[in-house]
DNA sequence: CACGGGACTCTTTTT
DNA sequence: GAGTCCCGTG
């Protein structure tokens, strides 16, 4: 990235169009952030539009900080007042928080998360009986299916029209039932969030002209991995006028598993004929090495718009390529060269990443570090909120902001055990349907002793009580964090944690994180601008979309060695960059190869190769165990796209003796190395 | 309801 | 081979 406050001539140009649509071609490391939040600036103080006219939208919460924080340094804090530089998502908890009177959704909805949905239609499908329990796959099938005619805008009433197979026509059904579900525990999923706002848009040129006319001027990151529905999202806010800034480079687009769709790209050319495109072509991030090897894969894709990446960093050293024996061989090879590189030349350990295709591959590389004692991050894994501990006391908090949130009532009713099983839950669930209550209210109904016995309808009255009292102390109370913190308390969920922990450690971490997400709910009340922002309820429902103590974590011990996938390594960029698993079934992984997907796999591969600044070296075994077998491994293809000349392929060395005990083979291995940097 | 044995899978993941 | 999930038994 140009930290240099110098723009090229292209960066300049693509900063002061602002005549009409423009998309921005940013390849790897050219600077597209500087971009970005150098227009910003240029918008509010050459072309007069006010900051808070300028909405800019990205896809991760990580991103829209960083640029927040870059932009603010250009702005004066005057000038800067009101710009909206938030997630898709966030905007449209916005956007639908302040047009709530024109949504079927009523005040402080709930917003689940995709283990919430899982429960929903698992219900659902139980409740149905729609061949029941084959669940796992069923289910994510299902919520796969969902997901897609959501973000294609496609709406439960038409579903049933694009099945193709008798499983659609099921799936078609239970999405109507699961929009009505939603409904009624007033209730939004994460796909809600963009959906939602586009028909609103669609549907209301009243709502159109507010918002058309609140945002002036729009800047996308990452266009690339924009869906339907907020593409179409995008569109409906820049209207004729056209004024925006997409920026995004489709060799970059990974991730149209999920959604994205890439072709947006070529139809922004179609739907605005005036739209005007820029190249950004110099990389100020890697060694022309680097860029050849990158330009050389990927010149094997199609392309919509040709693009070719330069630098004038120097040629650089010479790309490694090793062969090892096997997996576990591949990573001590791999660990022992970054010890060796690290020792030698003065680097810290945050200047090198190890990436790889699959999450179960840092097993083995994990386990040779700490027989090195090398400190290491591991990024990917579950997220701060996928945390069960988490997800328990947002729940409580969720229904406390919305007593109608059944979901959250079902994760925590007996958690921690309060002798409520499911049959219990069953007939309250049913009492509650015939009823239209919801969970807590039926909990604490008189009438429930008449559909099970006494011992049950006291322990959900005492349930229910124990919540509403909580809800009418908190909600009035100015201090909210001490009084959640004795909720939790006289819950007995903080001594459930304790007694099941299954190590002292476990027990630590997780009461560690509970007590995060007090700090962090606390620094979001006292980061908040006005009022409206300040209140419990808005603050709740922020939390579910932040991830604010991952990114408190990080700030911490930071030097340590990156260890991610493919995928979460975009956006990055490190000295000197592994790469593992350069085999065929694996990268291109055996599921893309089937499934005719192989530019997505080298896309991934030139997102990996991009990521180096100085150094790379990809690896490759010629074995590796697989459900317990050892397999024979053939070299990926994407070796072969590499340009030959530029490559040092290193084969294997001589294994060092045979049934060595490995954290001896690594202490000796150490003190060699300290030997010899004395001399 | 809790525990334990057997079956099953093993790409990527944000909001 | 290991971790997870489901279901049956105590």
């Amino acid at each position: 990235m140009s930290k240099a406050s110098q723009l090229n001539d292209k960066q300049l140009e693509a900063m002061k169009y602002t005549q009409g649509p423009l998309l921005v071609l940013a390849g790897a490391g050219s600077g597209k952030t500087s971009v970005i939040t150098r227009k910003i600036a240029y918008l509010v103080q050459q072309c007069g539009i006010p900051a808070h006219r300028i909405t800019a939208m990205t896809f991760t919460n990580k991103a829209a900080r960083e640029m927040k924080e870059r932009v603010g340094k250009l702005l004066g804090k005057e000038e800067g007042k009101g710009l909206s530089v938030s997630t898709f998502h966030t905007f449209g908890l916005n956007l639908l928080r302040i047009e709530l009177k024109n949504t079927p959704l009523k005040n402080n909805f709930s917003i689940l998360d995709a283990d919430d949905c899982k429960r929903i239609l698992m219900d659902l499908m139980h409740r149905d009986n729609l061949s029941g329990a084959e669940s796992k796959e069923l289910i994510a099938k299902a919520m796969k299916k969902i997901s897609d005619w959501k973000n294609d805008l496609i709406v439960p009433e038409q579903a049933h029209t694009t099945c193709e197979t008798p499983e659609d026509v099921q799936f078609a059904h239970l999405y109507q039932l699961y929009e009505r579900n939603l409904r009624a525990y007033n209730a939004v999923d994460f796909d809600d969030l963009i959906v939602m706002p586009t028909r609103l848009l669609q549907d209301n040129a009243e709502v159109r002209d507010r918002w058309q006319n609140r945002v002036r001027y729009l800047l996308v990151d990452e266009y690339q991995d924009t869906n339907t529905a907020q593409y179409i999202l995008v569109k409906l806010l820049v209207g004729v006028m056209g004024q925006f800034t997409a920026v995004g480079d489709d060799d970059q687009s990974i991730y149209a598993w999920r959604g994205a769709k890439p072709e947006n790209m070529a139809l922004l050319k179609e739907d605005f004929r005036n739209l005007k495109v820029i190249k950004l072509e110099q990389n100020y991030r890697s060694t022309s090495r680097i860029l050849k090897a990158a330009n050389h894969v990927i010149e094997n894709n199609p392309h919509i718009f040709d693009k070719k990446l330069w630098s004038d960093k120097g040629h650089g050293e010479v790309i490694r390529i090793i062969t090892c024996r096997n997996d576990d061989d591949e990573s001590e090879r791999v660990v022992k060269d970054l010890l060796t590189h690290k020792l030698m030349n003065g680097k810290n350990w945050k200047d090198y990443a190890v990436l790889y295709r699959g999450n179960f591959q840092a097993r083995v590389l994990e386990t040779q570090l700490r027989q090195m004692q090398i400190p290491y991050k591991l990024s990917g894994g579950q997220s701060f909120f996928g945390r069960a501990e988490i997800k328990d006391v947002m729940s409580y908090l969720r229904i406390i902001i919305n007593p109608e949130d059944d979901s959250a009532f079902l994760r925590i009713i007996n958690t921690p055990k309060r002798a409520i099983g499911p049959v219990t839950l069953e007939k309250l669930g049913l009492f509650a349907q015939e009823n239209h209550l919801s969970l807590l209210a039926a909990a604490s109904d008189q009438r429930l002793t008449m559909v099970m016995p006494k011992k049950a309808t006291t322990q959900l009255a005492e349930f229910a009580g124990f919540i509403n009292d909580f809800t009418r102390e908190l909600l009035d109370d100015d201090e909210p964090v001490p009084k959640i913190r004795q909720m939790m308390n006289d819950a007995g969920y903080i001594d459930y944690l304790r007694e099941t922990a299954a190590t002292p450690a476990q027990e630590k971490t997780k009461i560690d994180n509970v007590e995060m997400l007090y700090t962090s709910i606390q620094s979001l009340i006292n980061r908040a601008e006005d009022v409206d922002e300040k209140n419990i309820e808005s603050v709740i429902r922020k939390m579910v979309l932040l991830d604010m103590l991952e990114q408190q974590q990080e700030d911490e011990d930071t030097d340590k060695v990156n260890l991610l996938t493919l995928h979460a390594s975009k956006g990055l960029e490190f000295p000197f960059v592994y790469i593992m698993g350069l085999e065929e079934e694996l990268l291109p992984h055996k599921n893309s190869i089937a499934a005719e997907t192989i530019e997505e796999e080298r896309r991934l591969m030139y997102v990996g190769i991009t990521r180096a600044q100085q150094g790379l070296t990809l690896t490759l075994a010629e074995q590796r165990k697989n459900g317990g077998q050892m397999k024979q491994m053939t070299p990926s293809r994407f070796l072969d796209e590499l340009p030959q000349d530029e490559l040092d392929w290193l084969g294997r060395k001589k294994k060092l003796a045979e049934n060595v005990d490995p954290k001896q083979q690594a202490q000796q291995y150490l003190q060699n190395l300290k030997a010899l940097l004395k001399r």
